[in-house]
DNA sequence: AGCACGCCGACT
DNA sequence: GTCGGCGTGCTC
C-alpha cells in the first residue's frame, strides 16, 4: 500500500479510534516517533482514548488544531494482516471501522503499564519434610527448567493445593517473586505421540498435515459423527501447525468449551493451551491478548471472539462444531464467526478445518462448488452402528388429551425398561408448558417487554420469557379478564414431558435433562456423567442432549414431535431439523447396543422427515440445495436484513416505509426488498423491531447497495437500524 | 461515546 | 430574571 512503517517525531499520522467516530483523525507521531499499526493513547476532546496508527495523516484538518499523540502502548503494533481483515470484515459486514477496532482491542487494560504478579519457581533449597505431593511440584518445575508460574497454574499443573506450594516457601525449595511481566504460558510440545488412529482417521490427518505442510491457505471439512475422532484427527493438524513454529487457533462454540475439552488437549500437548472466553478474569485475557501478539502463545482454545486477537503467526484455524449457529453473533457486530475465520485465513494464508458430525448446508455447497476440500470419517469409534430410525404416524396413534407420548412409543420404552436398558425422550422445549392460557377469555399470558409468550417453568414457580430473560410469579387470576383459577398451561415442556413419563412408567427412574434446570456447567455436566453411567432409566431432554454427550447404556431415542423445527418460516428449517434429529438419532445405540430413534410425526411424507428415516444425507442435501437454489436464497442467493428499531412503533414503521420505498439503489442491482414487517421478535427490552428484507443474486454487490441505499437516512431520537448480513435467524 | 452548546417552560 | 429539559453537533 506504499505506506511507511514509521513515522517519525512530529509526522502527521491517521488514528483509527474505538470512539464511535466513523472516520481517521489526523495526529502528529509523538516523541520518539511511533510504527505503523501502532496502539496509541490519544487526546479526542477532553478524553484520552485508544487508537491504532491506521496511516499518513490526511492533512485536511487545522494544522494549528492537530494534536500529538500522548504515548505509544507497550504491545506489538497491528499487523498488516489484521488491519486488511477487520477492512475487509467490516466492508462484508457494513460494520463501522471502529466498532471493528473494538472487537480486536478487547484486552482489559490494554493501556495500562504492566502489573506486578507473584510468580513460583525452582529455588535452591530442599524441604525438611519431603512428601509425594511436594515431589510433583518441584518435579514440574524441573520438566519447565527455569520457567516460573502462578500459584494457580503450578498448583494445577502438580494436581496439588497451593498451599503445598506456599509450603515450599520457607525452606527455599520453591523461590517467590513479583513479576512486571505477563507471565509466559507453558510449552505445548507437539511432537508427543498422539492417540493411535484407525485407518480413515489416519489418512484424513495425514491430508490436513500435508495441507499445512504445503502453506498457503485452504479449507477443508472434517465430517465424521460424533466418536469418530474428528478431535483427534484435527488435533493432528494443529500438532503440524505448532511443529512448524506457527499459531493455532481452535475455535469451539461457547458451551462446548468445557474443562474436558482443555483436558483432552492437555493430554496430547503436555500443557494447557491459553483459553479465550467470556468468562475469563481481566488479567488473564490481558495475558493471553499479550501472549498472542508477542507469538508466545501456540494454541489459543477460545470462542468466536478469539478471531480477533492479534496473532503473530497464524497457521491454522479449526472451526469446530461449524454448523452450530451460536457462530452467528446476534448483536453488536453481527458477525458469522465460521465466514470470518475463513476471511482471516485468507489474508494471512493458514489452513481452516471446519469440522461437524452435520455441516451447514453454506460448507456443503462449498464443497460442491470445489472452494473447500472434504475429508470425511465415517467409522464409528469402536463397534460402527447408526441407529435405525423410523417414524411413528401420529394420525393414527390414539392420544389422550394433555399426553404426548403415543401409544407405540410407550410401548417401545417399556420394552426397554424391561431390559433394563435406556430411553430417552427427546423434546426441544424447555419449562412446564410454552403457553398458559385463560380458558374464560382466551388470552395468552405474554411478556411484557417482548412479544414473546411466557413459559411456564413449574419447577422454579414462574413464567419466564425466553426472549429476554423475564420472569414473572405464575397467576392465579387472568390478568386480562380476571377470571380467577381459569389459567391453564397449553402444549408440552420437558418438565411436563417428565411429569407424564411418570404417570407411564411409574417404576422407572426419571432424569430430565435442561439448560435452565442446573445452576453451573459442572452440576450438569455430573448430572450427565450419572446418567450416563445408568442412574436415570428414562432421560428427558431439550437439545443439549444432542451435543455430543455419550450415554453407553441407551437405546431408544423417542422425539417427541419431529415437526416442530419444520413450522415457520426459516429458510434453514428443514436444515436445522435434519442436523438436530440425527445429532439426536446418535445418541442411541453405541458400544454394542444397537439403537433405534422413533420419530412422532404428523408429515410422514415430509420430504425432510423421508430423509432423515432413510439417513440418506447426499440426497437431503441436493433436494435442500435445489430448493434453494430454485428460491435464489442462501447460499445460492444474498440475503440481508435491515432492522430498524426505536421506542415509538410508529415512528420505527415509517422510516422503515421511507426506506423500503426509496430503494433505487437496490434495484440498480437487481436487488428486492421485502417489508417492512414487525421482526418476528417484534418488542424485545421495550423496543419495537421492525425488518426489511433484501434478496440479492449471488454474484451482485450487495454490500456496496446497500450502503448507498442506507447513506441518506437520518435516523432522529431513539430509532436505530442495523444490517445483518447473511441473516441466520429468521425468528 | 461523552460533553458542550443552545433554545423553550416552571421556579426563587 | 434563572435553572434545567435533552436535541444537535463536535471531537484531530
Amino acid at each position: 500500500m506504499g505506506l511507511p512503517d514509521f513515522y517519525d517525531e512530529g509526522a502527521l499520522v491517521g488514528v483509527l479510534t474505538t470512539q464511535p467516530l466513523d472516520r481517521v483523525l489526523d495526529y502528529r507521531a509523538p516523541e520518539g516517533g511511533c510504527h505503523l499499526g501502532a496502539f496509541v493513547e490519544v487526546p479526542l476532546g477532553p478524553r484520552k482514548v485508544l487508537g491504532v496508527v491506521w496511516g499518513t495523516g490526511k492533512g485536511d484538518f487545522d494544522a494549528a488544531r492537530v494534536r500529538s499523540v500522548i504515548r505509544v502502548l507497550d504491545v506489538a503494533p497491528m499487523r498488516e494482516e489484521m488491519r486488511v481483515f477487520l477492512r475487509r470484515a467490516a466492508d462484508y459486514t457494513l460494520t463501522p471501522m471502529q466498532a471493528m477496532l473494538r472487537l480486536a482491542t478487547r484486552a482489559p487494560g490494554l493501556s495500562d503499564p504492566p502489573s506486578m504478579r507473584r510468580i513460583y519457581r525452582l529455588g535452591q533449597g530442599r524441604p525438611e519434610r519431603m512428601t509425594d505431593a511436594r515431589e510433583r511440584v518441584l518435579a514440574v518445575l524441573e520438566d519447565h527448567g527455569g520457567l516460573a508460574f502462578t500459584l494457580k497454574e503450578l498448583a494445577e499443573m502438580a494436581g496439588v493445593t497451593p498451599s503445598v506450594v506456599k509450603g515450599l516457601v520457607p525452606s527455599g525449595a520453591v523461590q517467590e517473586e513479583d513479576s512486571p511481566r505477563d507471565l509466559p504460558l507453558p510449552h505445548l510440545d507437539p511432537t508427543r505421540p498422539g492417540k493411535a488412529l484407525t485407518g480413515d482417521q489416519a489418512l484424513a490427518a495425514e491430508a490436513l498435515r500435508a495441507g499445512l505442510a504445503k502453506g498457503g491457505y485452504g479449507t477443508t471439512l472434517l465430517k465424521g459423527v460424533t466418536g469418530s475422532g474428528k478431535t483427534e484427527v484435527y488435533l493432528e493438524a494443529v500438532a503440524e501447525c505448532l511443529a512448524q513454529g506457527r499459531q493455532a487457533l481452535v475455535l469451539l462454540p461457547e458451551i462446548a468449551l468445557t474443562a474436558e475439552f482443555l483436558t483432552r488437549v492437555e493430554a496430547r500437548f503436555g500443557a494447557r493451551p491459553a483459553e479465550w472466553h467470556s468468562g475469563a478474569t481481566m488479567t488473564e485475557r490481558r495475558r493471553i491478548w499479550r501472549m498472542v501478539g508477542q507469538g508466545a502463545a501456540q494454541l489459543v482454545v477460545g470462542a468466536r471472539s478469539a478471531l480477533f486477537l492479534p496473532f503473530r503467526e497464524l497457521g491454522l484455524i479449526i472451526v469446530d462444531e461449524e454448523h452450530d449457529n451460536s457462530y452467528k453473533q446476534e448483536e453488536g457486530v453481527l458477525y458469522h464467526a465460521r465466514d470470518m475465520a475463513v476471511l482471516r485465513a485468507a489474508i494471512c494464508g493458514a489452513r481452516v478445518v471446519l469440522a461437524s458430525a452435520t455441516p451447514s448446508l453454506e460448507s456443503w455447497a462449498n464443497v460442491e462448488a470445489g472452494k473447500y476440500d472434504k475429508l470425511e470419517l465415517t467409522a464409528r469409534f469402536g463397534v460402527a452402528v447408526l441407529p435405525e430410525m423410523r417414524a411413528i404416524d401420529m394420525r393414527g396413534e390414539k392420544m389422550q388429551a394433555a399426553s404426548w407420548v403415543s401409544p407405540s412409543l410407550r410401548d417401545a420404552v417399556r420394552d426397554r425398561l424391561a431390559r433394563g436398558e435406556q430411553a430417552m425422550l427427546f423434546l426441544n422445549r424447555r419449562g412446564y408448558a410454552p403457553v398458559t392460557l385463560c380458558r374464560a377469555c382466551g388470552q395468552q399470558i405474554g411478556c411484557d417487554h417482548c412479544d414473546a409468550r411466557m413459559v411456564e417453568h413449574r419447577l422454579l414457580k414462574q413464567l419466564m420469557c425466553h426472549q429476554c430473560g423475564e420472569t414473572k410469579p405464575i397467576p392465579t387470576i387472568c390478568p386480562s379478564c380476571g377470571a380467577e383459577d381459569r389459567l391453564a398451561p397449553v402444549g408440552p415442556g420437558v418438565e411436563r414431558m417428565a411429569e407424564e413419563a411418570a404417570a407411564l412408567f411409574p417404576e422407572a427412574r426419571i432424569a430430565t435433562l435442561s439448560s435452565d434446570l442446573f445452576g453451573s456447567a459442572r452440576a450438569l455436566k455430573q448430572a450427565i456423567e450419572e446418567i450416563a453411567a445408568g442412574a436415570a432409566d428414562i432421560i428427558i431432554g431439550t437439545q443439549l442432549v444432542a451435543k455430543g454427550h455419550n450415554f453407553p447404556l441407551l437405546t431408544l431415542v423417542g422425539v417427541i414431535d419431529a415437526d416442530l423445527g419444520l413450522q415457520g418460516s426459516d429458510l434453514r428449517a428443514a436444515e436445522h431439523t435434519f442436523q438436530l434429529m440425527r445429532q439426536v438419532a446418535g445418541r442411541a445405540g453405541r458400544a454394542e447396543r444397537p439403537g433405534v430413534a422413533l420419530l412422532q410425526t404428523f408429515q410422514p411424507e415430509h420430504p425432510v422427515i423421508r430423509a432423515i428415516l432413510a439417513g440418506d444425507e447426499d440426497g437431503f442435501w441436493r433436494a435442500e440445495a435445489q430448493a434453494r437454489q430454485a428460491a435464489g436464497v442462501p447460499p445460492y442467493g444474498r440475503m440481508a436484513g435491515i432492522i430498524l428499531s426505536g421506542t415509538q412503533m410508529q415512528q420505527v414503521f415509517d422510516i422503515a416505509n421511507t426506506l423500503a420505498r426509496n430503494d433505487g439503489a437496490l434495484r440498480g442491482i437487481g436487488a428486492q426488498v421485502f417489508g417492512p414487517a414487525p421482526a418476528p421478535i417484534a418488542r424485545v427490552r421495550g423496543r419495537h423491531r421492525v425488518r426489511l428484507l433484501v434478496k440479492a443474486d449471488k454474484g451482485a454487490p450487495l454490500q456496496e447497495a446497500l450502503a448507498r441505499w442506507i447513506a441518506p437516512l437520518r435516523l432522529k431520537g431513539d430509532l436505530r437500524l442495523a444490517v445483518d448480513i447473511d441473516p441466520q435467524s429468521f425468528l
